[in-house]
DNA sequence: TAATAATATTGTATATAATACATTAACTAT
DNA sequence: ATAGTTAATGTATTATATACAATATTATTA
């Protein structure tokens, strides 16, 4: 099946390393002619002409960065028509598509994964690495990428008000309050009274203690917890 | 400047009349060949080769409606591969746009207006006009619309949350406090307690109680409030 | 003009959630 | 043993949400 060359989509995938934001981006090296960059954008491809859109963001995402059954929400549509006017966005686009390009309008996704999740070579990507969303926002993307990636923040930011479990998603399977603590603060940028904090989540009742400790650190080690998919489920209802 | 015959722009207006919530549809008349429908359908179009999309959702709405200077968001995009596969609609399609249609995603806007401005007739299309969800919901819609229409209430419904007022865009200028509770309720699907609404109601600064009161109705007339826009953008920040 | 019908308006007590605030406990490294 | 580092915890106060029913106002009718 062929590539439809009018819409696209791009995949903004967010990840935590315990202290910043983080964001996956690929590589993309152009040595043509005159031109010599290298410079980095988002997961992201053409549609197939006979490919729904939900399927096409799990088929880029999967070629682009090897993740696979990765819950992703369609948030926004860009579809400014000069959206693609940089000389090297266009060079790029016509060596990588073998297409001649026009207008694309591209359709963005959002996905929040935990950051040690295998990020996998693929043959002829180079490999998709995790970027601080605050180094990334002094980078100048390709295409509207920046745009893409801020307005996918402020996605999730509205969403986790209403879906505390996006959290976790985020998070390692067992994790102290205190990366839960800080994680949220991260997204919001403010500081929550650490007592208040512990307090709320205490009450909660799908995120399950365990008899288990942080390992390896040079102080008292914090209780670990995990979030209970099933309860949560199951109490949203 | 000619049509991109890939991406569309459908719009979904909701308007409320007292009592229901209600979705503005263009009447779709085919009487053609063997073919004679008489169908509804959003008020949607391709979007133009050099237009922004919400420009083209702009321009859109006003061409089919009459309606100028409507705040819409974007809520979603639409783009089964399978979508217009139906007879008539690909019938309807190159009859009206006068082009062979493919594949065609279309990106969804949401509105919320006062439900008497003036809806115009235009030249060459029938009238807009005014139908209540749960009638809509039992129609059959050209293409995918009952779909759109579903997720743009969804869409509504999430916003309020966080946006009182949204709710406002769909009230007269001056109403009453159990009018802006049937509203809601009408909206969320439920049954607010009396007092406990109208208590709340009065400690929002910015709904501005006036000296007057509802006029021919054959009981006792409730008082009238207004929205303060203004005082609303300010407590924001 | 008195009675009726229809909707508007209002308060209090109780429960739940949000906030402000500082000390002690546990572990590591020296 | 001591110093350094982060974890863990409680109480009082304020704000918000909920449950619940009687009276007021106006138009219509008898």
């Amino acid at each position: 099946m062929s590539f439809n060359p009018h819409v696209s989509i791009d995949c903004v995938v967010f990840g935590f390393d315990g202290e910043n934001l983080k964001v996956l981006l690929n590589e993309r090296v152009i040595a043509e002619q005159n031109q010599n960059y290298n410079d980095k954008k988002l997961p992201g491809s053409l549609i197939l002409d006979n490919e729904d859109l939900d399927s096409a963001a799990s088929r880029v995402l999967s070629e682009l960065t090897g993740l696979k059954n990765i819950y992703m929400s369609q948030f926004h549509s860009f579809g400014k028509p000069d959206r693609i006017n940089n000389p090297r966005d266009i060079l790029w686009l016509e060596k990588t598509m073998n297409l001649k390009i026009g207008r694309i309008v591209t359709i963005g996704y959002v996905a929040l994964i935990k950051i040690d999740r295998k990020i996998q070579q693929q043959s002829d990507v180079t490999t998709a690495k995790w970027y601080g969303i605050d180094e990334v926002s002094k980078m100048n993307l390709a295409f509207d990428h920046n745009e893409i990636i801020h307005s996918g923040l402020e996605y999730i930011r509205g969403k986790l008000d209403n879906d505390m479990q996006l959290l976790f998603e985020l998070l390692p399977g067992k994790f102290s309050i205190s990366q839960l603590r800080t994680l949220h603060d991260t997204i919001y940028n403010k500081q929550s009274d650490v007592r208040n904090f512990q307090k709320k989540m205490s009450q909660i009742q799908y995120i399950i203690a365990l008899d288990e400790k942080q390992q390896g650190v040079k102080h008292r080690a914090a209780r670990l917890y995990k979030f209970d998919k099933m309860l949560y489920k199951k109490m949203k209802n």
